[in-house]
RNA sequence: CCAGUCGGCCGGACAGCCGCCGUCGAAAGAUGGAGGAAAGUCCGGGCUCCACGGAGAAACGGCGCCGGAUAACGUCCGGCGGGGGCGACCCCAGGGAAAGCGCCACAGAAAGCAAACCGCUUUUCGCCAAGGAUUCUCCUUGGCUAGGAGUAAGGGUGAAAGGGUGCGGUAAGAGCGCACCGCGUUGGCGGUAACGUCGGCGGCACGGCAAGCCCCGCCGGGAGCAAAACCGAAUAGGGACGACAGGAGCAAUCCACCCCUUCUCCGGGGCGUCGUCCGGGUUGGUUGCACGAGGCCUCCAGCAAUGGAGGUCCCAGAUGAAUGGCUGUCACGCGCCGCAAGGCGCCAUACAGAACCCGGCUUACAGGCCGACUGGCGCU
RNA sequence: UGGGGCGUCGCCAAGUGGUAAGGCAGCGGAUUUUGAUUCCGCCAUCCGUAGGUUCGAAUCCUGCCGCCCCAG
């Protein structure tokens, strides 16, 4: 499972949106739960606007955005859910190693607020 | 060496590790993987479906010097004419204004039928003044008013004023006459042609704007790969209310009305129609889809655009949409530090990412390379 | 992909070949003890931008830039 499934659906992205959010510098993650079982894969989704830039701009936030997923969704993400990352124009010209940390740093606070309604 | 003009080209290179998409393969793996503009979507085609039939007319849109190239073009090439530049060279939607309509503000006497007005010249009558001859009166000169005749030189304007400049001519003037320039017309010569050139004739009339309407010539059916075809799934040719429902026939049905086919005629097709409300379903896959007006090399024809022949190559195919991340070495550029060697930095580089495919146009672009040419300066 | 429209002062806007109305806002002044109201004056000249046609362009034509809307 190394490329994990992706968000295809206009209502699976506006689903997600409704979920959490947690805000960093180059981007905003948005989280759902999707199922409990823990047999389903998480799943990832991307969102650049076309006010982020033109094409090449955005298609190489979203060419970052999935080096990230691949190399740590095995391990840090939570089965059943369902992650959206919102892109911004700082994605573009951060370190890769800045965007790593504030991807984990983002999963693992929207985790920690997911647990405590669910106990 | 400096300044400049034109044309063409490149637009990081080589590796390693981890990944993505396609093709081949049972697998391991092998192999291919963005551009000169892929962009804007401004033109022209191919392709697909619809109308697809016949005839005619009109409307609408586009194009517009000439010749050539091309599948075609609003593109390209070579000329012509006009304008700009010392020059290399650059720019131009560049048919028709004696078919018609319209416009030409302000200023100006007048802005489009060419005359009127102010003036200028001359003449007649009358009046006034001066001078001369002198009996009334007459003559000369000057001025004023009115009338007649001749004029278009001049009239602060204006973008533009019924050819321009000069000489002659005249009462004053005037193409009235002459020379040159311009214009019109006609003939010869050169050129396929646009056009050029030479000569004759005409004394000159014919203002500008058609990127105002328009006229002339040429071209154009509509929509677009979310076109379209096939496979599969699902739902079924729904229900309620209101309005309008002509004619023939016992009836099935046919015709009319209406709708579609740009318009009209013939022809063809559809059918109860329209409005409101309620309810139900599909949003998967394959093909289209990459061998093409294709790329590269050589030769030939042509000034060139381009065409022909031979050889050789197969070179992206995604669909929430594949090229990314990290690292090393080197080239180039810029900045900083340093006397220098060198070091460090710029996520180590502009504009920018294929979406059915081609030919163009337009726009964006860090930096660099090559060639041809022009004008200066210096040296030999 | 195809089609339509717009761009004029800080805001809303008129002007469709002859030198850019009007309103709101702002600034200055008058009236008023002060404020409000009212009145007067000022406020574009790079009409989104670059060219062209014309004697003359916000207006006509062409190319760009930005924004909005519609259909699938």
């Amino acid at each position: 499972m190394a490329c994990p499934e992706r968000l295809k659906k206009r209502a699976e992205f506006l689903a997600a949106a409704k979920g959490r959010r947690q805000h960093q510098r180059c981007f905003t993650m948005q989280a759902r739960r999707r199922s409990e079982a823990q047999g389903d894969a998480p799943r990832f989704g991307f969102t650049v606007t076309k006010k982020t830039g033109n094409s090449v701009i955005r298609n190489r936030i979203r060419r970052r955005f999935r080096e990230i997923v691949r190399l740590h969704a095995a391990g840090d993400a939570r089965p059943g859910m369902d992650y959206v990352l919102v892109g911004r124009i700082d994605a573009l010209t951060a370190g890769f190693d800045d965007l790593r940390r504030e991807f984990l740093s983002a999963l693992h606070k929207i985790h920690s607020a997911e647990r405590k309604p669910d106990r």
